[in-house]
DNA sequence: CACTGCTTCGAGACTTGG
DNA sequence: CCAAGTCTCGAAGCAGTG
C-alpha cells in the first residue's frame, strides 16, 4: 500500500513537473514566435518600404527618361549629377554655422529655392542618360514632401512611432533632394561654355557650401527629419558608454565598421533581440551630433533648428555611408563627452590614443592637435570658436615671441601642415582634410560632378588639373619638354624618355 | 609587365574681404 | 595685415590596354 501511495505521488509530481515543463516550452516558444514574428514584421515592413521606394524610382525613372529625350541636346550640362553632399567641417560651429552640404548646385544669378517643391517648378531639367541609373536612386519630391508633412505632423513634442521613425529611418537614407538636385539647368547653355571653366563657380560652390546656415524653416522640416525624442539618445549614449567609447573600433571601411560595434548591443539585458534599436539608432546617433556643434548640452530639438541631417549618397551604399557616418559621430560624440569629462591635458592623447584615424571629437578637432594646447587655445580665442577654452586661454602667459611663435604654429595648424591633423570631415564617408577647399574638392567624388570639360572631345573633369593633363593627350603635348618631339609614338625609346620625363618632372 | 590616362588628394601659392 | 577662401601643381595609386 506504501509503496503505491509513494507511487502515486512520484506520478502526480511528475505530472506536474511535466506541465510545468510544457508550459515553460509552450512560454519560450511563444516568446521565440513573438520574436519571429516581430522580425517578420519588420522584415515585412522593409519589404513594403523597398516595394514602395523601387515604384517611386522606376516612376523617376520614366519621368527622367522622358525630360532626357527632350533635352538630350544639352551634352555637356547634363555630365554632372549632383547627389547631396554632407559635409562636416570638423570645426566648432555655432548652431547657425550648420551648413548645407548639399551639392545642389544651381544658376549663377538664381536665388536658391527655398523648398524642393520650389525648385520642381523652377529649375529645367537635364539628365544624361548615363546618370539615369544614379537618379533612379533619388527620392520623389513629391514623396519626400508627403513624408516631410507626415513627419512635421508628428515632430510637436511626441516621438514619432515605430511605423513613423521606419518609415523616417527610410527617407534618411534617401537623398533629400528633388531630382531637380540632381540636374541643373543651363539657361545659358544655348552655346558652348567656357572652355575648362568650372560650371560650378567659387560663388556657388561657397553658396552651396553654406546655404544650410540660412536655411529657411521650411526647408528644416524636411532636413531634421531625424530628430528623435532626447530620451533615446541618452539612453544610447548610456549604452554605449558602458561599452566605452573604445569598444568601436572605427575603421576607414565602413562595414567594418559594423562589425565592430558590439554585438551585444542589439539586445536588451534579457538577452532579447531589441528590434527597435535600428530603427532608431541612426536618429539617435544623428541628434547626438548637435550638441557638440552647438556647445550646448542639451539635445536640440527640432525647433532649435540645429544641424543637418544626414543625407545619403544616392546609392545603393547610400545606406550604409550614412550609418557609418552616423556611427562614426555618434562615437565622436562619446568621446567629446568623455573628453570633457577629463582632466585638461588628458583628453587630446587619450582620444587620440583611442581612436587614432577616425578622430572623435565633433568639436573642433583643434583639441587633438598635440602640438601646442596652447596653440590650440590661441586659436579658438582668436577665432572665438570655443569659448570655453578661451577663458582657459586666459591662463597662459606669453611672451612676444612665444606669441608669434604660437601664431606662426597657428598658421600651421590650419593648413595642417605641422601636425597631419585632418579638422574637415566627409561626412558622406567620413574621409578628413586638412583643407577646407580639399574637403570641398572631394565632395564631388560623392557628387560625380566633372565641373571641368575637355574642349576637344568634351569628357569632363573633376578637377582643372585632370582636365589639363587630360588634354595634353590630345595636343600630342607630352610631359617631356616640348623640344622634344618623339619620333614615333611606338618607338620604345621615345616612349621611354616620355615615360621618364613624367616621372621626374 | 610596362605604359598611359584618369582620379584623387596634399599642400604651397595666391586672392579676397574685413 | 591677417584670416579665410581659392587656385594650382605635383604625386600616388588605380584601371585599361597592348
Amino acid at each position: 500500500m506504501a509503496s503505491c501511495n509513494f507511487q502515486a505521488q512520484l506520478v502526480s509530481i511528475m505530472e506536474i513537473l511535466a506541465k510545468a515543463a510544457v508550459a515553460e516550452i509552450n512560454k519560450r516558444v511563444d516568446d521565440s514566435c513573438a520574436v519571429i514574428r516581430l522580425e517578420m514584421t519588420q522584415s515585412q515592413r522593409d519589404i513594403d518600404v523597398l516595394k514602395r521606394k523601387y515604384q517611386m524610382m522606376e516612376g523617376e525613372l520614366k519621368k527622367t527618361r522622358g525630360r532626357v529625350r527632350r533635352k538630350a541636346f544639352y551634352p555637356v550640362a547634363s555630365e554632372r549629377s549632383s547627389y547631396p553632399v554632407k559635409i562636416v567641417l570638423n570645426k566648432q560651429r555655432n548652431s547657425s554655422q550648420w551648413r548645407d552640404g548639399e551639392m545642389a548646385v544651381e544658376e549663377d544669378s538664381q536665388t536658391q529655392p527655398t523648398d524642393v517643391e520650389q525648385r520642381a517648378e523652377t529649375e529645367p531639367i537635364l539628365i544624361k542618360d548615363e546618370e539615369i541609373a544614379e537618379d533612379v536612386w533619388k527620392t520623389d519630391p513629391q514623396e519626400e514632401l508627403r513624408i516631410t508633412g507626415e513627419e512635421s505632423g508628428s515632430k510637436s513634442g511626441q516621438p514619432p512611432s515605430f511605423e513613423q521613425r521606419h518609415c523616417d529611418e527610410d527617407f534618411i537614407t534617401q537623398p533629400n533632394i528633388s531630382p531637380e538636385d540632381s540636374v541643373e539647368h543651363y539657361p545659358n547653355s544655348d552655346g558652348p561654355e567656357e572652355p575648362g571653366t568650372p560650371r560650378l563657380t567659387s560663388a556657388e560652390k561657397s553658396k552651396v557650401f553654406s546655404t544650410e546656415q540660412h536655411r529657411p524653416a521650411e526647408d528644416e522640416d524636411s532636413l531634421e527629419l531625424v530628430m528623435v525624442k532626447d530620451e533615446k539618445k541618452e539612453e544610447l549614449d548610456q549604452t554605449t558608454a558602458l561599452a566605452g567609447p573604445d569598444r568601436f573600433v572605427m575603421d576607414e571601411t565602413d562595414g567594418q565598421l559594423w562589425t565592430s560595434v558590439d554585438p551585444g548591443r542589439d539586445t536588451d539585458p534579457d538577452g532579447h533581440p531589441d528590434f527597435s534599436f535600428h530603427a532608431t539608432e541612426e536618429y539617435s546617433q544623428n541628434i547626438s551630433i548637435f550638441p557638440s556643434h552647438s556647445g550646448v548640452t542639451s539635445v536640440p530639438t527640432m525647433t532649435d533648428g540645429v544641424g543637418p541631417s544626414l543625407h545619403s549618397i544616392g546609392k545603393p551604399h547610400a545606406d550604409m555611408f550614412s550609418t557609418a557616418a552616423h556611427m562614426k559621430r555618434h562615437v565622436r560624440t562619446l568621446a567629446d563627452e568623455t573628453r570633457q569629462q577629463m582632466p585638461e591635458g588628458q583628453s587630446s592623447e587619450t582620444l587620440n590614443s583611442n581612436n587614432d584615424r577616425n578622430s572623435l571629437a565633433l568639436q573642433p578637432r583643434q583639441h587633438q592637435y598635440r602640438a601646442s594646447e596652447s596653440t590650440v587655445r590661441m586659436s579658438e580665442c582668436m577665432t572665438g570658436s570655443n569659448m570655453a577654452t578661451t577663458s582657459t586661454f586666459s591662463g597662459y602667459s606669453l611672451s612676444h615671441s612665444s606669441f608669434n611663435m604660437v601664431k606662426r604654429m597657428r598658421t600651421q595648424w590650419r593648413s595642417g601642415s605641422t601636425t597631419g591633423e585632418k579638422p574637415y570631415t566627409c561626412e558622406q564617408c567620413g574621409r578628413n582634410f586638412t583643407k577646407q577647399y580639399n574637403l570641398i574638392r572631394h565632395a564631388v567624388v560623392h557628387s560625380g560632378e566633372k565641373p571641368y570639360e575637355c574642349t576637344q572631345c568634351g569628357k569632363c573633369f573633376t578637377q582643372r588639373s585632370s582636365m589639363k593633363s587630360h588634354q595634353r593627350t590630345h595636343i600630342g603635348e607630352s610631359p617631356v619638354s616640348q623640344n622634344v618631339v618623339p619620333a614615333y609614338l611606338g618607338d620604345p625609346h621615345t616612349s621611354l624618355m616620355l615615360s621618364q620625363a613624367r616621372w621626374n618632372k
